[in-house]
DNA sequence: ACCTGAACACCGTTCAAGT
DNA sequence: ACCTGAACACCGTTCAAGT
């Protein structure tokens, strides 16, 4: 049994769709989801990019792995954190699970731009999904309602939202940085004054001073309310 | 004048970053992002593939440039339409900006993905967002208050959300697709319990009955109405 | 100043061939 | 059954050269 652990066998152990898709993934969570070739992805499996091709169609096929390789694992942490879902308190619960998932996608960066491009939804998406209809049905909506609320969740509810730009991160302080600001001030007024005004409050913080997670939470409980208002006058 | 305006010389114009930006536009609406390479573009413009490289630094930049001509599209339409937002009504001034803005990125399907995969911000981006946090400041929302806000929009601020699966186009009354849900019921129940509930009651229906425009609103109406009421009582 | 041909270093993928 | 070498049709991009 010593022997079978071996490392020096048990790098021999044939390939198979499983290790190929684990790889992918180590591959996309260290280098990003760039780094993730075909051709990268054999070499990491010490074969030739060719032999992949017997385990797998296509490229196509090793990102809706991978894809659900991380939905399965938001499943399996969600499923673990959470509580009876029989109570009436739907909204925590909705919040909770929420919350998990995206901790996990912060994990793996790359997974909500891969997620987003599968068209197909994999088994382990409509678990997923399954479970948050199940929520919104114990917690008393209609199916219409939930599924209503699940469009507004969009991709929140699996935790991540599109970040349309990224903020720069130049100092609130930087001279020059506040004198470009004072040079858009005709074409972008309120920008500016919004920027002036958090660096007056705050001189040390940053222009780009958003907190991603405050503002997910912010939205999510936006949504969250709404839904709860809707849900008592229905 | 005439011979100026000449077909035949027109084709002979020079190269400039506009003619090469908008070929590229072109070239997405026909035949979605793929279509778009170095390759393609040149031979549109009845170029070689390397003259692009003399007005443009890389593919990067082109990419960059279609997403500011859509945006200055969108702020183009926007402005046309919209009345004067010094009325204390913002939610339906902002309401009916978001839609119309949903209405371009519509036409050019392709550009709400390639906005999404810029990070630095355009200054048709910040122009757009800058008026947007204008008509926050208008209806009475402090600089903080109008920051969260458009975090919570994200990018339903430019009319689009992230719509996570294509629904099946089965329909309904397909006795495979039923008999498929049906066996499906015990791994997603209440999926299967929730397309069958639409299928009852309307026998007509598409399994994948999802009407975006409707859901699109949907989710707008409630993080507008959130954000009201949030401006209230602060 | 503007455009090009040849070439490089990459992709994903096919196919016939090896063991 | 599983893996590979050579090759194909694509990418974006560089660089020296043409007009």
């Amino acid at each position: 049994m010593a022997a079978h652990a071996d490392p020096r066998t048990e790098a021999r152990v044939p390939l198979t769709k499983t290790r190929v898709l684990s790889a992918a993934v180590e591959l996309a969570d260290g280098g990003g989801i760039d780094a993730l070739t075909m051709r990268n992805l054999a070499h990491a499996l010490g074969v030739e990019a060719m032999s992949l091709y017997y385990h797998v169609a296509n490229k196509d096929e090793v990102l809706d792995g991978i894809a659900e390789a991380i939905l399965g694992e938001i499943h399996e942490v969600v499923g673990t954190i959470e509580g009876p879902p029989d109570g009436v308190d739907w909204k925590t619960a909705m919040r909770q699970r929420i919350l998990s998932a995206r901790q996990v996608l912060l994990r793996h960066p790359w997974a909500a731009g891969v997620i987003e491009t599968r068209t197909a939804m994999s088994l382990e998406a409509a678990k997923y999904f399954d479970e948050v209809l199940g929520l919104f049905r114990a917690g008393g909506f209609s199916y219409d309602m939930a599924h209503h609320a699940m469009h507004a969740l969009g991709s929140r509810a699996l935790g991540f939202t599109q970040e349309l730009f990224e903020p720069d991160t130049a100092d609130a302080g930087d001279e020059q940085a506040t004198a470009m600001l004072e040079q858009m001030a005709d074409k972008i007024p309120h920008i500016v004054e919004m920027l002036m005004e958090v660096s007056h409050d705050d001189p040390d913080s940053t222009l780009g001073w958003c907190d991603d997670q405050v503002e997910f939470e912010f939205g999510l409980d936006l949504i969250l309310d709404g839904l709860e208002r809707l849900r008592q006058t229905s």
